[in-house]
DNA sequence: TTGAAAGCGATACCAA
DNA sequence: TTGGTATCGCTTTCAA
């Protein structure tokens, strides 16, 4: 029945408990300063008995800096399902996380349509807005507010901003010149509505290819996010007798491939597929199906790092950086 | 051109801007006090001008409190991956991070095998340890730092530790059950190597299922997490002659038909299949597949709560609750 | 080698 | 109605 008192140990309970200052305490449990060693083990241990713990807060005022980074998807409206179920924004946070995290960084969660009221009580170095959507009101905001952000091409050259994207009309291209050096004539191309940057940008490069070569305009639409309207895009597209299919919807992939097999059709000997994303059930599909990863990793990498050097270096610079999408090749896209 | 000075703008900047004091202009700003609308509108027209923002950390500082809440995973140890790629994870994060923005608190995401130097810069006013191994050290430093927990059952009745779990052993029952009733003799059980509470419970569960009726024990084990290494296991467990298969090991429900299809078996009259967890191309594999839901969901929201009643009335007694788990049947288990 | 005192930036009491 | 001053808890000169 310890029935310890609320209150917590503040530093000067310890200089009082050690006969010591605060000054001399500090130093001591800090390992800064020139302390005789015996002093330094006596704030130490005084330090022990009480449970001590510094007040973070308190720290953090005076050092300046919070060293917490405010995250927020702009891809999905808040409400609709959480975008960590997709395979991409899974890995992106999480490796944003731990790239962060490695900077003496944290994240903190902000949800997707995120206003100033909701982040300004937050003691944030800086911000990162993944997959913002045109316009973004969130993006405005930080930057408005001053605050360093890290977010896609969409923020080039302003004040404060930094970027990291992906090369997606090679991407595309790269996919649609396999695709049709493997035999493929009627590419079908399965998109989503969605305003990201990605998803518009390969839609356009799909269609210059198209045009370009003199082919038909094989785009679908899913209507909405999540493996059902996918499939049923998916569907759509096989039912106007397309013989490969890029699928840049998120979807897994297992999925496509059983919408094959409902319309009697082989993969690869009958159809090709290629799906765009992250999802890791593509690698054991049976046949595997071959991937276009947007390398969520390696842009949460880059991003941090552009964003940690400006936040030390305190210079408000814009900076940016490329990544390289990868195509895995698989048994699906090749015969 | 404007070369904006690096300062940033404090309380006294606007007051001296205003020819008022610190006071009166926080006053006017928070909307406290009994200010003259005349001298509210001049603080708030100078804090407009100056584009002052408050600095987060002094105020909580004064507060006393952060409203920042630490959200870390036992489950997966640095390194192995991401568990946000699990979508039982991903939901459980996001429902979390939700529930939290709900009562006014935020989620800091910290790595899993995080250590108190980690986090005690941070300024935490209580932690989430979803899914600890068992005596987490997580666990144990949290709880031995006074900061207010959620995490499961396993700190049932410690000071300042909250709980919420799943029915396990009842749910994993009912799913035996019910694949009985369905005709199943044969049900192999497919998990992991893992070291959380749900994936040992419902073990348990399964083979005193098994002993109470007599019937053979038909566990088998992923060697490792991944899609990969549980559909070996799958396979082993179709090679051993089940005729139902309850996989309580994360994987993509269609690579579990994609297995059975290559055994020659058809779902569901050659075999039986319910699986544990929140993948979302359950309900639109072919055919959809029954899945055991673990309500991450629900978890989240409960355990936020009974956090945040603790945090708010400064109760360090221990609270707790169960949450049901949901079993969607689908035409993988229904004959 | 140790400690007193001055901030960090904002809020809240209480006197004017 | 307004503003001086103490305070939140810690770190950091700087003097002793």
């Amino acid at each position: 029945m310890t029935d310890t008192p609320r209150p917590r140990i503040r530093l000067v309970d310890v200089a009082r408990e050690a006969g010591l200052s605060k000054t001399t305490v500090s130093a001591a449990l800090n390992g800064t300063g020139r302390l005789s060693p015996a002093v330094r083990e006596r704030a130490r241990e005084a330090a022990r008995a009480l449970g001590y713990r510094p007040n973070a807060t308190a720290r953090l005022l005076r050092a300046g800096h919070a060293r917490l980074i405010g995250f927020a998807v702009g891809e999905y409206p808040a409400g609709a399902g959480s975008y960590m179920e997709s395979p991409y924004f899974a890995q992106l946070t999480s490796a944003t996380a731990t790239a962060a995290l490695e900077h003496g960084y944290a994240l903190v969660l902000l949800p997707s349509g995120a206003t100033p009221d909701e982040w300004n009580d937050l003691p944030l170095d800086a911000a990162i807005v993944a997959d913002p959507l045109i316009d973004d009101p969130l993006v405005e905001d930080f930057l408005q507010a001053r605050i360093p952000l890290f977010t896609d091409r969409s923020v080039e050259g302003r004040e404060g901003a930094h970027w990291v994207d992906i090369d997606t009309v090679e991407a595309v291209r790269g996919v649609l010149d396999h695709l049709r050096e493997q035999g493929a004539g009627r590419i079908a191309f399965v998109s989503q509505d969605a305003r990201t940057r990605f998803h518009r940008e390969s839609g356009e490069a799909y269609r210059s290819w198209c045009e370009e070569r003199r082919v038909e305009d094989r785009s679908v639409l899913a209507e909405r996010p999540g493996n059902g309207a996918v499939v049923a895009a998916v569907e759509r597209a096989l039912g106007g007798g397309a013989d490969a299919l890029f699928v840049v919807a998120e979807v897994a992939p297992p999925l496509v491939l059983d919408a094959a097999r409902r319309h009697g059709l082989a993969v690869p000997r009958d159809l090709l597929v290629v799906c765009a994303g992250e999802d890791g059930s593509a690698e054991h599909a049976d046949p595997p199906v071959s991937t276009l990863s947007l390398r969520p990793t390696q842009v949460a990498e880059a991003g941090v790092e552009l964003l940690v050097a400006a936040l030390e270096s305190g210079d408000p610079a814009p900076t940016g950086r490329l990544v390289r999408t990868e195509l895995t090749l698989r048994a699906s896209s090749l015969r």
